[in-house]
DNA sequence: AAACAGGTGCTAA
DNA sequence: TTAGCACCTGTT
């Protein structure tokens, strides 16, 4: 039985995972579950917690697609290129190891092989990256990015699924993160479908399309409704074609992204980096424009256009990566201040 | 309780 | 091209 972290005695969310089950998975290379799910580049993992589990000391719960089996023969037009959608829980006995070990429920409906299940995991965590040499390469560019690299340490950039991740970054837009992770699961409750371990998957963009503009208003969307709704709609028509996305060069790709309402520089970038594994686009929101401005324009402020054309010269190839270290220091600082979360710490008013 | 955080779309310089 | 503003929800 596992709690939501920080929870004394809450409800179970995997009521007997015993008897489900888990693969071990070795990524070649290190992979920090915390730094990694909890970056800020998805929104669906929760920390969980199974006293008595060293192999899921550190343990998350989330939503991985799964691909389905490419030697098979289904060529079911839709099938082949709608991927599934899976509750895991995915642990590790600390942070930064190499291995990871999968949980997953049994759908007797459609069984997966746990071959399945490691082939996404290799997928989703990228494990074709050599954050070795990615670390090692850009910890040489100055030695502002070797301490921050250097706290960074086993973060890795995901794969996430193209839909999900475009829609999940149109309500990014002039948004918190805990705004955007309630968003994505009120939308998940909502239109999404169950994806074992008393989860929904992300809803299918003809889910949204069908849906109206008042349940996404009551989901969270706020003035980004219309956005997501829109979106949904050309995609559920084939106004857009994100699988055909896969195959164009970057700079289309882009320009694909944003005729999209609610999608502009940043949001395209984001969706480039996580889902289509652009590393040498480097997103610019507010945290990076900063430490741009600080780190490599002598202090002064910089427009996020010039931020995301410096980034982009001195990072190269690896800029995704160098930018995603930026993010995770400047908000890791953020929350260190005095001012900062202290939930242990209770409010004291006055007057009452 | 009022101030603030956070990208995009629109309009006006 | 770019500056300035409105948009919604939640937290401090």
């Amino acid at each position: 039985v596992c709690y939501p972290e920080g929870m004394d005695g809450g409800e179970a969310i995997v009521s007997d995972l015993v008897t489900v089950p888990t693969v071990e998975v070795d990524l070649g290379g290190p992979l920090d579950l915390e730094k990694t799910l909890e970056c800020g580049q998805a929104f669906r993992w929760k920390r969980v917690a199974f006293p008595g589990r060293p192999e899921l000391t550190i343990a998350y719960l989330g939503v991985v697609p799964v691909r389905p089996e490419p030697d098979l023969g289904l060529v079911q037009s839709d099938r082949v290129r709608q991927s599934r959608q899976l509750s895991v829980v995915v642990g590790q006995t600390a942070p930064a190891t190499d291995t990871v070990t999968i949980a997953y429920e049994l759908d007797s409906d459609a069984p997966l092989s746990s071959l399945e299940v490691e082939r996404a995991a290799l997928r989703y965590f990228s494990a074709e990256d050599d954050v070795i040499s990615i670390e090692r390469e850009l910890s040489s560019k100055d030695e502002m990015m070797r301490a921050t690299v250097e706290r960074s340490h086993g973060l890795r950039i995901l794969r996430q699924d193209p839909w999900e991740c475009l829609a999940s970054y149109i309500l990014s837009s002039n948004n918190s993160i805990a705004n955007i992770s309630r968003t994505v699961e009120r939308l998940a409750d909502c239109f999404g479908e169950p994806a074992g371990m008393g989860r929904n998957s992300f809803p299918a963009p003809e889910k949204l399309a069908g849906g109206d503009l008042v349940s996404l208003r009551r989901s969270g969307c706020g003035f980004r409704d219309r956005y997501l709704w829109d979106a949904a709609q050309r995609v559920a028509r084939g106004q857009i074609d994100l699988c055909a996305l896969q195959n164009l060069p970057t700079d289309e790709v882009r320009e694909e992204l944003m005729r999209l309402p609610g999608v502009g520089p940043k949001v395209a970038d984001c969706v480039l980096l996580f889902a289509y594994h652009r590393l040498e686009v480097f997103p610019v929101d507010v945290w990076v424009a900063r430490a741009v401005s600080r780190h490599y324009s002598g202090g002064r402020t910089v427009t996020p256009a010039s931020a995301r054309e410096e980034g982009r010269r001195r990072f190269g190839r690896l800029a995704g990566y160098a930018q995603e270290y930026l993010f995770y220091q400047a908000r890791a600082a953020k929350s260190a201040q005095p001012s900062g979360p202290l939930e242990s710490c209770p409010m004291v008013s006055r007057g009452e």
